[in-house]
DNA sequence: CTTGGAATGTCAACAAGGCTGACATAATGT
DNA sequence: ACATTATGTCAGCCTTGTTGACATTCCAAG
């Protein structure tokens, strides 16, 4: 089963043992655990979590969405991203304001302050990011980005080039 | 600010825009949970939860660890990691056996059954990476190892190393 | 040899943030 | 009128992180 160790065995293009699946396994186990640790930095010391770095993100990206958009975009319950807006909102990060067309909705906007948090978020991210970037070139660059796409579920990449391409 | 929109600026080796770097962003949150994805169903099926794989992989890595040495790789407080040791024990997937030298140590092993679910888990992972990086193609492979490795913390890539050399 | 500290691991209790289920309200569409 | 949709809320559960307290074992300094 495992035909791990040796060098490639040739054959198919692709030279992908079980053993270097397993580095590449534990190399994004890794990655991600830097890539979450600048921004848990400055969202603990705020008394926040991950969560609500997510909310705020989606939030700037698309201001005006809705609480549905962003629930299908974040793939959670109802319950548990009102949880985290509830709190947004009093704290006066997060404007919620009710739709002219359907007044059942709610259109969710970030105020200067959630600007100003979501702003400490995303540098504090990017700066690692770029750093990753120019540690390991532009054809790294490129490779890397299309790993992660094909790594999607088929929705969540939907949601993923639907933000890529178009603004909200 | 954000100079976002529009091609490469040019001049530097690698155009990153912020707005590029946030593409990135994204496509690492939401490639992350693909990756979980799989794993987390056959987990839940069986009552266990992501903690529970994290252990199983690195016991099944480097058998006979002990749990400070587990610790220092996962990143999180013993008594954390002691719950989910616990649970495993007691359900038979791992084994704990005194120190021999030092009888403060516990080894850990995996057990036939550890094995198994290990095994079921690991596939199922290897799998998604494998059709990824099929569909990137081969020069994406080494890219996207590369872009990781740069994103890791110092202490976590020393890790990392650690485990891609040496085998235990 | 004893004794104090360091290392290791265990138990208890709490918080964050997922989840399900039930239900309320308001607006929309048929 | 009635069913459906969008949202919010309460209650309760689970996993998994945290800190604090404590037991055991080892080792080294007196």
């Amino acid at each position: 089963m495992a035909d791990s160790g040796g060098p490639p065995s040739g054959e198919s293009l692709l030279f992908l043992t079980d053993d270097q699946l397993r580095k590449a396994i534990e190399a994004m186990f890794f990655a991600y655990r830097g890539f979450t640790a600048d921004p848990d930095r400055i969202l603990a010391e705020k008394g926040y979590g991950r969560a609500h770095h997510r909310a705020v993100h989606f939030i700037n990206r698309s201001p005006g969405t809705t609480v549905n958009n962003l629930l299908s975009i974040l793939g959670v319950t109802k319950q548990s991203l009102n949880r985290v807006l509830r709190t947004l909102i009093s704290d006066g990060l997060v404007e919620s304001r009710i739709g002219k067309q359907d007044k059942r909705e709610r259109h969710l906007f970030l105020t200067e302050p959630g600007e100003t948090l979501e702003r400490a978020l995303s540098d504090a991210q990017r700066d690692r990011m770029r750093s990753a970037f120019r540690q390991a070139g532009p054809d790294a660059v490129s490779g890397f980005r299309q790993v992660l796409e094909a790594m999607m579920d088929a929705d969540t990449a939907r949601h993923y080039k639907r933000l890529k391409e178009g603004g909200t």
